[in-house]
DNA sequence: CAGTGAGCGAGCTTCCGCTTGACTT
């Protein structure tokens, strides 16, 4: 370890910076006393997110929202969140005892970036210099303690160039839905591809055609065994079988050489089947090694831990976390994983060397095999370990009393994984007995052949702490070829071919680290996004896009198609490594971007100037072929064309133009891909088969109605009289609330939602009715002319004529105090 | 085939990628 006190005369320390709080606490027990190790926490700097966020100097500016200065080199203008003042705060205190900093962030992108903030931000007075680590062991650390450098200038210029980027795509975008499809709508570089891959998919399922096809499963009996086996083929033909036999579009059989039954031709083939004469024709042995997967990154364990614990992305994660923050062992905090934001699959030789002590004292030296992984995802920056327990000998039996639930089940599946990726291979031996008949009453379909597989393993080697999961495979009979076999049953079977299956959270994390979209810090967030946007909904676990979700895609295909999808990425990971080479500037790359090439047509800026007025109106056409983008404009709807309109992230059917438009609600859970003509033209039936009673209301002697209006359908008291005349009462009338089916709807939820306004007696003074009532900017009182809303402290169901008095007696709220209302309902 | 009353205008939403807070009796 180098001696640190001749760095200065006195007892100061050397403050050593690193991005986790776990990883300080290790750390800091293997350096000595002249060693101060702390964690900023992340990033400490950031451009400003809101406007409230805005320093003062850029407010006016044209790029003020951006907070980055286009106009001038695209300079940044960062500013500490309040989140990480803190952590300044108690650095700069710890640096005031220190006569050296050591940035110790992590070793990729983004670390460098942060140990370059601090430095901006703490500007420390004592000299400070760069360490990274590859692991958290001893000898890691003292080598990296040894080699010392500078903060890679071109390498913090990568980051900065990623993070305006960024910046400017997001808010340049966005603002564009915000006009179009409805406030607090969102487009990113990796969220909105990763919405346009959930539409895509979407799409493929709404264009399949499903076929339907039948096959046969059979029992046969060949001595005393029993085995199960199933129709390979009649006539030398083999039966189609699986959904890549068929066309996708067509729902046709696409594989020529197969032959398509129906469940008529095979009943009438029981018969022949039982009466024949059954041998096995052939039995094929072939051996198979099954070698284990790599360690845990990110985001191979969100896809274990929901393809094998049921949990989501962000559920796993925050289970890892707990893992990596450890447990109380006694007189110290131990982390029970290694770090779980990571895209590496390297093991330290450490682990290496206890996985092998481990297998080979458990199993033996034959289940033992050396193996080092190299990552394959693109964009991996590897500043960590793959996942793996920080203690191999720390058993998941061993835990059971200390860890719970999701835990647990995490921890053993990580412990499993690491053990498994150094045991030796699996090796199963496959078998496959032919059985041929021949049917002479059905000389076009002979022979017959039935197939049975089955297989054993003959080594289990890593099956031992991982057995696979999934198809269990029939032990079979030892049968030689020439048995005779008596069939004893044959059952035809219906199967459908199959539309690509919707993504869930892991197939859709795998998707993205395949494609080098986000991190593994970002997975999760990614599909916070896109359901907090409500672009998604969750069904068990697949992810299903809504109606808002093709509206976003495609108005973002339509109109800006370069920037969605992977390549865009990619072409961007190129330019950031140029400049982290040295051999481009970020302000180049960042120019071209967002101002076009050379100044001309091209630029983000330019395009979303004329794209924000001349997009004039949005809609997708729904035709037998599905939903498509709207490209033409009202004049060309006809009478019986059908759209999908979005307004205010909300969206509803529209058919028709003019006198004869009909409009109707969809119904928030129904997914794009159910709503078929059919589907459309019911919704729009029901709407049009209102007026519709609903029946007598108790209170008023009178029928309770529900209409359909421009605003969409409500209920109304009394006969419908079309418009009332003038100087009449009004109807009591109230809104179907969002998303209610229609016919779900009953007088029980009409009386309901009538009951409102509600007379709560006579003013005493004037002898008028005071009502209470909900309204538009919140529940209300009035009394004739003059109207107050509710205080917090007040509730509509309770309200008395006392209080309404007291609240009708105060001043109107003059522009003042409505100003303090405003910054009230930001909270 | 409808509605539920102001303001007299301004300001707001939004990106990706690092990290996890926690001022109580």
């Amino acid at each position: 370890m180098p001696d640190a006190s001749n760095a200065g005369s006195s007892d100061k320390k050397t403050l050593v910076i690193v991005e986790s709080g776990a990883k300080a606490d290790t750390i800091s027990r293997f350096l000595d006393d002249e060693y101060v190790v702390s964690a900023c926490f992340g990033h400490v700097r950031d451009l400003p997110r809101r406007a409230a966020e805005r320093p003062a100097t850029i407010k006016g500016q044209p790029w003020a929202d951006l907070a980055v200065d286009v106009d001038h080199g695209f300079q940044p203008y960062y500013i500490v969140p309040s989140e990480s003042k803190k952590h300044v705060t108690r650095l700069r205190k710890e640096l005031k005892q220190a006569d050296r900093v050591l940035l110790a962030t992590d070793e990729d992108r983004e670390g460098e970036s942060i140990g370059w903030h601090l430095v901006e931000v703490l500007k420390p007075k004592v000299p400070y210099e760069r360490i990274v680590f590859h692991e958290i062991t001893p000898t890691a650390i003292d080598r990296a303690l040894e080699s010392p450098r500078e903060i890679d200038k071109h390498l913090v210029e990568a980051q900065e160039s990623r993070r305006i980027l960024d910046r400017l795509y997001g808010y340049s975008l966005s603002p564009v839905l915000w006009r179009k499809l409805g406030q607090g709508t969102s487009a990113g570089r990796v969220q909105s591809v990763a919405l346009r891959f959930l539409v895509d998919r979407e799409r493929e399922r709404m264009a399949f055609v499903s076929a339907e096809y039948w096959g046969a499963s059979v029992n046969f009996e060949i001595d005393d065994s029993r085995l199960s086996a199933r129709l390979l083929s009649l006539g030398g033909v083999e039966l189609a079988s699986q959904t890549s036999d068929f066309d996708p579009s067509t729902g046709q059989l696409a594989a020529d050489h197969k032959r398509w039954e129906t469940e008529e031709t095979l009943e009438g083939l029981r018969p022949a089947m039982t009466n024949a004469a059954w041998s096995v024709a052939r039995i094929a042995k072939t051996q198979a090694r099954m070698r284990p997967a790599p360690p845990f990154t990110t985001s191979t364990m969100q896809q274990a831990a929901s393809n094998r614990l049921g949990m989501g992305s962000a559920r796993a994660m925050a289970a890892a976390q707990r893992l990596y923050q450890g447990i109380d062992l006694g007189t110290e905090r131990v982390g029970l994983i290694t770090y779980m934001r990571t895209d590496s699959v390297t093991l330290s030789d450490q682990a290496l060397g206890q996985a092998a002590d481990y297998v080979k004292s458990t199993y033996g030296d034959q289940y033992h095999q050396f193996r080092t992984y190299k990552t394959r995802s693109r964009n991996a920056q590897e500043a960590h370990e793959a996942i793996r327990p920080t203690d191999i000998n720390r058993t998941p039996a061993s835990l059971r009393d200390v860890l719970d639930g999701d835990d647990f089940a995490l921890y053993d599946l990580i412990w499993r994984r690491t053990l498994a990726c150094q045991m030796a291979d699996a090796q199963v031996e496959r078998t496959r007995i032919e059985l041929q008949a021949n049917l002479p009453e059905h000389p076009e379909d002979d022979p017959a052949v039935m197939i049975a597989n089955g297989q054993v393993v003959l080594f289990s080697g890593w099956y031992e702490v991982l057995p696979p999961r999934g198809e269990r495979q029939q032990l079979l009979p030892d049968v030689s070829e020439g048995d005779s076999a008596r069939l004893l049953e044959f059952e035809p079977r219906r199967s459908e071919s199959q539309p690509p299956p919707r993504y869930t959270e892991a197939s859709l994390v795998k998707k993205l680290e395949e494609d080098g979209l986000g991190r593994p810090s970002t997975y999760a967030a990614i599909i916070k996004t896109l359901t907090d946007r409500n672009y998604v909904t969750r069904s068990g676990r697949t992810l299903i896009p809504t109606f808002l979700g093709f509206g976003v895609t495609d108005l973002l295909t339509e109109h800006f198609a370069d920037l969605v999808n992977a390549e865009f990425t990619a072409d961007m990971e190129n330019s950031l490594d140029r400049i982290a080479r040295g051999e481009t500037r970020g302000e180049e790359h960042l120019h071209a971007f967002y101002f076009g090439a050379d100044g001309e047509e091209g630029g983000l800026k330019r395009r979303v100037a004329e794209k924000i007025d001349t997009i004039s109106f949005w809609a997708l056409n729904l035709d037998k072929d599905g939903l498509s983008l709207d490209r033409h404009g009202d004049d060309h709807v006809g009478p019986e064309d059908i759209q999908v309109r979005i307004r205010g992230g909300s969206s509803f059917l529209r058919r028709g133009v003019g006198e004869d438009m009909r409009t109707a609600p969809l119904p928030p859970d129904l997914a794009p891909a159910d709503l078929t003509l059919a589907q459309a033209d019911e919704l729009l039936e029901t709407t049009l088969q209102l007026p519709r009673k609903l029946g007598r209301h108790p209170d008023y002697d009178d029928d309770v109605w529900l209409l359909n209006g421009r605003f969409g359908p409500f209920v109304q008291l009394g006969e419908v009289v079309g418009r009332p005349k003038r100087g009449q009462p009004k109807p009591r009338r109230a809104s179907v609330p969002k998303g209610m089916p229609l016919p779900d709807v009953n007088l029980e939820h009409a009386i309901d939602w009538l009951r409102w306004p509600k007379a709560l007696g006579a003013h005493p003074e004037t002898g008028e009715e005071v009502m209470a009532r909900p309204g538009r900017w919140g529940p209300y009182v009035q009394c004739g002319a003059e109207r107050r809303n509710l205080k917090d402290d007040d509730d509509l169901e309770t309200i008395e004529l006392d209080r309404a008095l007291a609240l009708l007696a105060e001043p109107r709220a003059t522009r003042r105090s409505s100003g303090n209302r405003r910054t009230n309902r930001r909270r």
